[in-house]
DNA sequence: CGAGTTTGACCAGCGC
DNA sequence: GCGCTGGTCAAACTCG
């Protein structure tokens, strides 16, 4: 069964985020335009590099399976592997989008052309291997962008919380409503 | 004590 | 080949 893209409670403060996604196996997004067609809403600020957060990158294999030698002597084994990316745009003093997941972060490079560091991400789900980049625009400190790349496996801890009385009363109803 | 964060180093890709 | 840059690792550290 195809993992189905989990981002159910976006809940920043102020939220106001839009969205574009990048799918590579997407017959709709040619690869020359991945990243550079995106649409957001209007008076976009230019502080993020779209193209590096977009553009298909090589992921290691087994999708982060390969770990390297300890000492780093050994080269890390490379595949090209196609995962969906989406990102996010948001207004926000916070720069960590709470979207239901848990997430370790694993790094922070300060980038190019960018007053902010870009926050590296993995959901801390045992199975999952999506990961996320979070980086604040330089020209308009208040708006974060969030990329997400990969679908979860699992579903959202928060989501399962606050439906789980749900799911009871429908549990409870459903033979119920099978006598109707 | 386990989980998460920080941070310097390593590595690959790319442009020149 | 070399330098720059982005992405990742992993040891040390912090926090609950």
């Amino acid at each position: 069964m195809e993992p189905s893209p989990h981002f159910p409670c976006l809940s920043h403060q102020t939220a106001s985020a839009s969205a574009a996604r990048y799918c590579p196996s997407d017959p709709y997004s040619p690869p020359e335009q991945q990243g550079q067609h995106l649409s957001f809403a209007s008076g976009e600020p230019s502080g993020v590099d779209w193209a590096s957060l977009l553009l298909p990158r090589p992921t290691q294999e087994g999708e982060g399976e390969t770990r390297r030698e300890k000492g780093r002597s050994s080269g890390r084994t490379r595949k090209v592997v196609s995962r969906p990316r989406f990102a996010f745009r948001t207004r926000s003093a916070n720069d960590v989008l709470d979207d239901g997941y848990r997430w370790r972060k694993y790094g922070q490079k300060a980038v190019k052309n960018s007053m902010f560091p870009r926050s590296y991400y993995r959901c801390t789900h045992h199975t999952c291997n999506v990961k996320k980049q979070v980086q604040r625009m330089s020209e308009d400190t208040s708006i974060v962008v969030t990329t997400y790349e990969g679908v979860h496996n699992h579903p959202c801890e928060k989501l399962m919380e606050a439906l789980s009385p749900l799911l009871k009363q429908v549990h409870l109803l459903a033979p119920v409503m099978g006598m109707l």
